[in-house]
RNA sequence: GGGCGCUUAGCUCAGCGGUAGAGCGCUUCGUUUACACCGAAGAUGCCGGGGGUUCGAUCCCCUCAGCGCCCA
């Protein structure tokens, strides 16, 4: 006998292990089913699981489990990424807590750390993850510093430089000072903040006391300046275009240009330029070819290129430094307060200096052209579509991607220099020797990729590109494209886009046919989750209070396409307690024998009622189905869900109580129609709720249901008739209850039900059904008869009247009141109805079904309405 | 500043051309042996404002307002 309530401790761990170690999980590539495949984003190897990879994760099961039991093929390929900049700062931490840096340690030592770090606490998130009771082939688990997948990186890289597709270029990159990297543009956090802007006096050359105010917020900068920009069109500087100012502290005479990018409306209309510290700069230093002045080292502090006493000082410090000297020099207009927006690392959460270097870039707009092109065909798909225009917009205006870091731990780029500094790049030492020529002295980039070069390969690398093995070749043949990568949109253009542009240029195909963007999971009140905020729900805190199940179907049931998720712990109550509702009917059945024999047909059931159920669970399937089909995770679940509780529990399990306790045919056939609804409520419902549906399922010894086929039902099994019948069986309990609870009729009491003006077909199901009606409307005696007795509640269903005969405890001002108010509203709907079927447009425009049921609506309405007019007036007259 | 999205019952949200739905909450009743993590019944909506298209608009178009996100 089961418990009263479902315990998810008690099985869990269990039944996940007991997949696991099955087998189940595993992709066949030998087999001739068709493939369905998921390429996981891989986790940080630093990372642990939050509440976003929870939801991610669950709609990346459901849909393998939806679609393994449909039959396909499934490959969901696991797997971390090696995290450049994050595990490397985890690795410093813990150094410097030993007193150690890595410089001191040197590089391949360093290196032998993280890898140790990596084997012994890198991919915590890996487990955690199987505490959803995720499946993916985790046999196949991979990660992007593999052996394999760093010799896809070492081939994409050479093949791309070959193409023309790689250089080396000097320009201005994110500068980390303190981490001392370049980092991607998308790791910089852009934040408003008070600060202040300082108008600046540079002196006209060879006019006294003429003077031209620049503003900036960066005043330390100045140091680098190499020109003054104005508007070309500024009639105040139109004359001073092709003079010089003489730059205060410095000394250096540096030309007044003419220049677009200066904006006449803001402060005095002329800027200073930086072309060393400034993208903006940086592109009008370029058009009018002034000199570049890189005034900072890597680690922010200012270099021998500026004054002597502001060599070694840090951004700050000069910054102080300089405006005590201006103001002295009394070449400080005006300081404002203002707020602007500065950058700052994520990663270091140090502001991030614009800074002038020699990287590696990508050529990422040649990449996008074809990768544009393949959204735009549809050959990718994006659900919802609207994420489209968010891909165009940041593809149509890629900038070069800078894929070089100075860091360690990653892919080493495979570039060799001579002492010239020429430069050879080859997959291996001995090759970019045999370029450079024997006995020449070659040195490698000590620098590494950026971590996204080798996540953009995933979805063929894991494959096993490039190796030539028949093993890999038929992986890649059967697996590529993927089906559909699920994924929130804050990665589309970190490794969405890039996925798409490599899998595009190295595999000639899109990597993936469908990218489903999930919402973001808030909190209750919908604030981003965030450590500092404190607002964090930990999916594992969560399983552990109301289990997998529940957190599982109620990130499901709470996807809908294009809004954020507002998690809360009242919805997660809400469907622990489904689970619960589902465990207790299965402890129903249990009670009651119901089982399924082996052979069970549901088209042979004989018994509207189990015919009406099967016809039922068809249509959930069909709901299910449809919506899976197109990502509509949350009306997947609301299908379910009402099926299960709603038709069910509510209903079905009722209607099954009387017929239960009598014996024979009828008894028998709602058993086992019984027994085979559960289970095939379990399968539908197992892809969402994997292990109380594995857990309550009725299979045979050593069958999982994890490996069930999903159900095919007939379309035969659709019941039109029966649908009515039960319909209207539904209707009348209902009714009956309804006016029950409107007359205070006590809940307990059982009333005498009468009905007048009953066609056959009712008095065929009043027979049919009398027991149910009795036990479920809580009614005796029932009875047909025209006379109405005094002081009775009358209801109406369809040509017949319900008669309650409850003269000693009917309030006769209450059901006066009651029947008044239906009255009311017929005669409003029918008003209305009216109001269109007279109106000649609507006739002549509306489709004929449409007027039609309009018709017959107006038509029901009357009917219903004389009934109660009566109803009405016989009880004016008792 | 540019773009995108949202505004529907007290709350959280579905629906998106044919008389408004769910879950939670709320009110009343209920211990009829699957389940009180339950059952029955009920109340609650100018579907953000204003225009337009249409026989008909919560749904399509325009506009305004408020909120949110992304990119400058």
């Amino acid at each position: 006998m089961l418990d009263k309530t479902f315990d998810p401790k008690k099985i869990e761990e269990t039944h996940y292990r007991e997949w696991e170690s099955s087998g189940v999980f595993a992709c066949h590539p030998e087999s001739d089913k068709k493939p369905f495949t998921i390429m996981m984003p891989p986790p940080n190897v630093t990372g642990s699981l939050h509440i976003g990879h929870a939801l991610n994760h669950t709609l990346q099961d459901v849909l393998i489990r939806y679609y393994r039991m449909k039959g396909r093929d499934a490959l969901w390929q696991p797997g971390t990424d090696h995290a450049g900049i994050a595990t490397q700062m985890v690795v410093e931490r813990e150094l410097a807590k030993e007193g150690k840096s890595r410089r001191d340690m040197g590089r391949e030592k360093f290196l032998k750390r993280v890898w140790e770090w990596k084997e012994q606490s890198g991919g915590t998130i890996v487990s955690q993850l199987r505490r959803l009771g995720t499946t993916p082939d985790w046999e196949r688990e991979r990660f992007t510093m593999d052996e394999g997948l760093s010799h896809a990186v070492l081939k994409v890289f050479v093949q791309l430089y070959k193409q023309g597709l790689i250089y080396r270029d000097k320009r201005l990159v994110n500068w980390d000072p303190k981490l001392q990297t370049a980092v991607s543009d998308l790791e910089v956090e852009p934040k408003e903040q008070k600060g202040k802007m300082w108008h600046l006096r540079y002196p006209v050359e060879g006019q006294t006391a003429e003077y031209i105010t620049v503003a900036t917020t960066r005043p330390e900068t100045m140091l680098g300046d190499t020109a003054v920009a104005v508007h070309p069109d500024d009639e105040r500087y139109k004359h001073m275009i092709g003079k010089s100012v003489s730059l205060p502290i410095v000394g250096r005479l540096i030309p007044i240009v003419a220049d677009e990018y200066s904006d006449p409306e803001k402060g005095s209309g002329a800027v200073k330029i930086t072309p060393a510290h400034d993208f903006n700069d940086f592109e009008v230093g370029k058009r009018h070819n002034l000199p570049m002045i890189n005034i900072m080292d890597t680690q922010g502090r200012l270099n021998e290129s500026v004054p002597e006493s502001y060599r070694g000082l840090t951004r700050e410090e000069a910054r102080k430094k300089i405006l005590i000297e201006l103001e002295e020099m009394d070449a400080i207009a005006e300081v404002e307060d203002i707020k602007h927006t500065v950058p700052y690392s994520q990663r270091s959460g140090v502001i991030i200096e614009p800074y002038l270097t020699d990287q590696w870039y990508c050529d990422a707009a040649t990449l996008a052209k074809p990768a544009i092109e393949a959204v735009e065909k549809g050959e990718t798909v994006f659900v919802p579509k609207s994420w489209e225009n968010t891909y165009f917009e940041w593809m149509r205006n890629i900038q070069p991607w800078c894929i070089s870091r100075q860091l360690w731990w990653g892919h080493q780029i495979p570039a060799w220099y001579d002492a010239d500094g020429n430069v050879f790049v080859a997959e291996s030492e001995e090759e970019a020797q045999k370029e450079a020529g024997a006995g020449k002295k070659i040195t490698r980039d000590p620098d590494v990729l950026d971590t996204w070069f080798s996540s953009a390969l995933w979805p063929f690398s894991t494959l096993g590109w490039p190796d030539n093995s028949a093993e890999a070749q038929k992986m890649l043949a059967k697996y590529y494209p993927g089906d559909v990568l699920v994924t929130a949109f804050d990665i589309i253009f970190f490794w969405v886009a890039r996925m798409m542009m490599m899998g595009i240029h190295i595999m000639g195909e899109v990597p993936f046919k469908t990218v489903y963007i999930h919402a973001l999971v808030r909190d209750a009140s919908g604030q981003k989750m965030s450590k500092s905020k404190g607002n964090v729900m930990d999916p594992l805190e969560l399983i552990d209070e109301y289990g997998a199940d529940a957190l599982r179907f109620t990130l499901t049931a709470m996807a809908a396409q294009g809004r954020d998720i507002k998690l809360s712990d009242e919805r997660l109550k809400g469907y622990r307690n489904f689970a619960t509702k589902l465990w207790n009917a299965a402890r129903y059945c249990e009670m009651n024998a119901c089982k399924a024999p082996e052979n069970f047909d549901p088209a042979g059931v004989k018994e509207t009622l189990n015919k009406w159920i099967v016809s039922a669970l068809c249509d959930a399937n069909e709901a299910m189905e449809e919506a899976l089909t197109n990502y509509k995770f949350n009306d997947a679940a609301a299908a379910i869900y009402q099926f299960v509780w709603g038709t069910f529990c509510d209903w079905y399990l009722e209607f099954s109580k009387p017929v239960l306790e009598g014996k024979g045919a009828m008894a028998d056939e709602t058993r086992a129609t019984t027994g085979w609804v559960l289970n095939q409520i379990l399968i539908l419902l197992n892809p969402f709720m994997p292990f109380i549906t594995e857990e309550l399922a009725a299979r045979p010894a050593g069958k999982k249901l994890i490996s069930s086929a999903w159900p095919a039902y007939a379309p035969g099994l659709h019941d039109a008739k029966a649908a009515a019948e039960i319909g209207w069986l539904m209707r009348v309990i209902g009714e009956i209850r309804s006016v029950r609870a409107d007359m205070n009729v006590p809940a307990g009491a059982k009333v005498a039900l009468q009905v007048k003006g009953a066609g056959e077909t009712t008095k065929q199901r009043l027979k049919t059904y009398d027991e149910i009606i009795r036990r479920m409307a809580r009614t005796e005696t029932v009875t047909q008869g025209e006379a109405v007795p005094k002081g009775s509640v009358q209801t109406v269903i369809d040509e017949a009247t319900f008669i309650l005969p409850i003269a000693d405890i009917i309030d006769l001002d209450k059901e006066r009141a009651r029947l008044s108010k239906e009255i009311e509203k017929l005669k409003d709907d029918i008003k209305k109805t009216e109001l269109k079927l007279g109106n000649k447009d609507f006739v002549s425009n509306a489709p004929e079904e449409v007027v039609e049921e309009h018709k017959t609506r107006k038509e029901e309405a009357e009917k219903t309405l004389g009934k109660l007019t009566q109803a009405l007036k016989q009880l004016e007259a008792a």
